[in-house]
DNA sequence: AAATATATACGATTATTTTCGTAAGTCCAA
DNA sequence: TTGGACTTACGAAAATAATCGTATATATTT
């Protein structure tokens, strides 16, 4: 029963699930690059994600180290399925052929499509 | 440069996807079946969407007559964009296959996404 | 015509999200 | 041992979203 991470928190976890476990310092200069925030800013985020239990934290020397509570796996399933029921009427086929449709596949991502629509036809069997 | 609709707003052009062009009466029976909120709620909603540009309104009788700015294939797209970006790194290739996996489609729906698949392979050479 | 029903407009309240200033503790170096 | 660099905690302001009450206008019914 975790909370939904708003726009904001999903920056810091999409940086967490790429750098692994990292201090409020690691996370601030990375997003720093990319938007001009200040650090008390990333810091209060990373405390609020903590208080709704979305990242867990371990001491590490004067701070702290923090990791998501979810995997990436996990978190993005959850929004996944929150976003096709909210935005494609719950069907997950318009959203694929139209993710399909707007992006341009390569040869190799076609094939790799392919492998997982056999594996699923195999397993329905 | 059209404004992001928020959930409840969403929630609102989901409806008019539906049933096409509609009062704000008609709007509010319909979602006051699948959740408690006030009339005033929904008008007010509407009233934000179409100062925002999200939607547009024609008068009709006393009332309005409300319908989106954009199409639902449009929105849809956007939003999607949007969504790979910020959940999947931008990778369109990761959505699809975790939808696909996640989902349980029918024999019927794999052969609609094969041919997809086809066609954009062919487009490709 | 008076009462009733229905529509919009508007403002106010509440909740949530985003932002950051300031205080206070800790560590290290001059 | 004093001062700077860095940390967390806390609170509060600012921005955005969601909710609804009340006033007002217009139509419908009796």
């Amino acid at each position: 029963m975790k909370a939904k991470p708003t726009d904001s928190e999903l920056e810091i976890l999409t940086i967490l699930w790429e750098k692994g476990p990292s201090t409020v310092r690691d996370i601030h200069e990375i997003l720093a690059t990319a938007k001009d925030t200040g650090y008390t800013t990333t810091l209060k985020t990373m405390q609020n994600m903590h208080n709704k239990g979305i990242l867990d934290r371990a001491e590490q020397g004067r701070g702290h180290l923090y990791t998501p509570s979810l995997s990436e796996k996990e978190t993005q399933g959850s929004l996944l399925s929150n976003f096709v029921n909210a935005t494609f009427g719950g069907s997950a086929k318009k959203l694929i052929l139209r993710a399909l449709g707007e992006s341009n596949p390569s040869q190799e991502e076609i094939k790799e499509i392919r492998n997982l629509l056999n594996e699923l036809e195999n397993k329905n069997e």
